[in-house]
RNA sequence: GGGUCGAUGCCCGAGGGGUUAAAGGGGGCGGACUGUAAAUCCGCUGGCUUACGCCUACGUUGGUUCGAAUCCAACUCGGCCCA
């Protein structure tokens, strides 16, 4: 997948529309990015951004942000931005990415998911200026089609063309099920844009699809149909796989300053520049040669973003002095645990696993066995360790492997 | 509707009455090394705060056995083929 120029190009007078059609972009339909940015500058009032997200699970990461960052530039230049809650299709369940059965939520699930979506997507779109955004849910319409308003929908489109998406193409060919209702999902996504009226629809790679479905279905009702602008779907911290929270390969947009820096500090080489473009604003021509500051500039620069350039420098500090030098005089950012909580006395696999610091006590002793646990930096070797009272612990830091550490406190929380 | 094959741990995939918490691979975690990386090598990879004990686990339910993931029955779900 070819991206676009590192810098902006003198192509567009306007730099919002260049950053908005170069830059964290992968494919613009029709006519690509000059038919999208003539558009864009001969437009006589705001134009209507839509952007759909589905309330499915509670939490965002920073491959959702590359999308929400995109609609941002259309808000900076004026547009509307509408935030499109598919609190109706969620519970059909795209099946975008093999995931065959999810889950049915119940409507109380989508309506918290969708309000912790609002409160993280607000450190993004601009949530402040008037006019400038719309949030809406599509069970407004969508719970309202009758039956046959459906076969009608259903009647614009051909098993043929559904056949042309290519994963159900790939999982019709190996055998695996495809269900019926699947078809559903883009014609319904696609009948989102015709309710919305949108001008622009913004969605990852894999959305390309169904975007395409929508310009269909606006033709069809006689409206203009809508641009599609894909953006590239962000590889996770694995450096190959599609960021994503069941292949705990993400960082999450409400992670502490010293998670989200020893995460970003070590995304591979290969992936650091595309970070950067998809993820900051950072000119890509001013980046560092030498590879380990471009990654320390990486996570500075995000969590400054995410959270301020003071927590930014602090977990830079903690992290350094933690993880290179061994040292615990920079504590600051280590998450604390309270241990008047537990009880005693305590074994330290207890300990570990309460701490969140592993999933289980048999974990916590297979990697105490193994070497990895630490208590003020000296290996504990024994895996039955037992702790009489809170007062042996407090203010001492326990530590899992290199990264991953907690400050017990007393009386906290 | 008929035939046929199949359903195993996070994933793929062996195993066809006991020695099977279940081969092997992938992934994950940890250790060495390093740039806190990649590559490589090594270890671990159901659960239980009392771990030579107990509890869960091979689609579901029931059955046959001293004993089943392994045999039987019914059921559920899927693939393919025929109509």
């Amino acid at each position: 997948m070819s991206l676009s120029s590192a810098s902006v190009s003198p192509t567009y007078r306007d730099p919002l529309i260049a950053q908005i059609v170069e830059r964290g972009v992968a494919e613009i339909f029709p006519g690509g990015a000059a038919a999208l940015a003539e558009r864009l500058a001969k437009a006589d009032r705001p134009l209507r951004v839509k952007l759909g997200i589905d309330p499915t699970r509670p939490d965002l990461h920073l491959g959702h942000s590359v999308v929400l960052r995109k609609l941002r530039q259309f808000q900076d230049a004026g547009h509307v931005a509408i935030l499109l809650i598919g609190d109706f299709t969620a519970l059909v369940g795209d099946p975008t990415g093999q995931s065959e059965a999810r889950p049915r939520l119940t409507p109380a699930e989508v309506e918290e998911n969708a309000r912790t979506y609002l409160e993280q997507a607000g450190k993004i779109l601009d949530f402040e200026t008037p006019g400038r955004l719309e949030v809406r849910r599509n069970s407004e319409w969508l719970a309202r089609l009758t039956l046959s308003e459906l076969i009608e929908l259903q009647a614009q489109m051909t098993v043929g063309q559904m056949l042309a998406k290519e994963d159900f193409a790939q999982r019709y060919q190996a055998g695996t099920p495809v269900y019926l209702h699947e078809f559903l999902y883009p014609l319904l996504q696609g009948y989102d844009s015709v309710a919305l009226a949108a001008d622009v629809e913004l969605g990852g790679t894999d959305q390309r699809f169904n975007l395409l479905t929508g310009r269909d279905l606006q033709i069809w009702k006689g409206q203009t149909p809508q641009f599609c602008l894909t953006v590239p779907l962000l590889e996770g911290l694995d450096g190959y796989q599609k960021m994503s929270k069941s292949k705990n390969n993400y960082v999450g947009l409400t992670e502490d300053p010293l998670t989200m820096y020893s995460k970003l500090e070590k995304v591979p080489d290969h992936l650091v520049q595309r970070y950067f473009e998809l993820l900051t604003s950072v000119p890509l021509s001013e980046l560092p040669e030498d590879p380990r500051q471009r990654q320390i500039l990486l996570a500075k620069t995000l969590v400054a973003q995410f959270h301020s350039p003071a927590a930014a420098e602090e977990a830079q500090r903690t992290a350094q002095a933690l993880v290179l030098e061994g040292s615990f005089a920079e504590t600051g950012s280590i998450p604390v645990f309270a241990i008047d909580r537990l009880s005693y006395p305590a074994k330290l696999s207890y300990i570990l696993r309460e701490s969140g610091l592993c999933k289980s006590a048999a974990e916590a002793r297979r990697q105490i066995q193994g070497g990895a646990v630490r208590l003020d930096g000296q290996k504990v070797e024994d895996p039955d360790l037992e702790f009489a009272h809170a007062s042996e612990l407090a203010g001492r830091v326990l530590q899992v492997g290199k990264k991953a550490f907690r400050r017990l406190v007393e009386g906290a929380d």
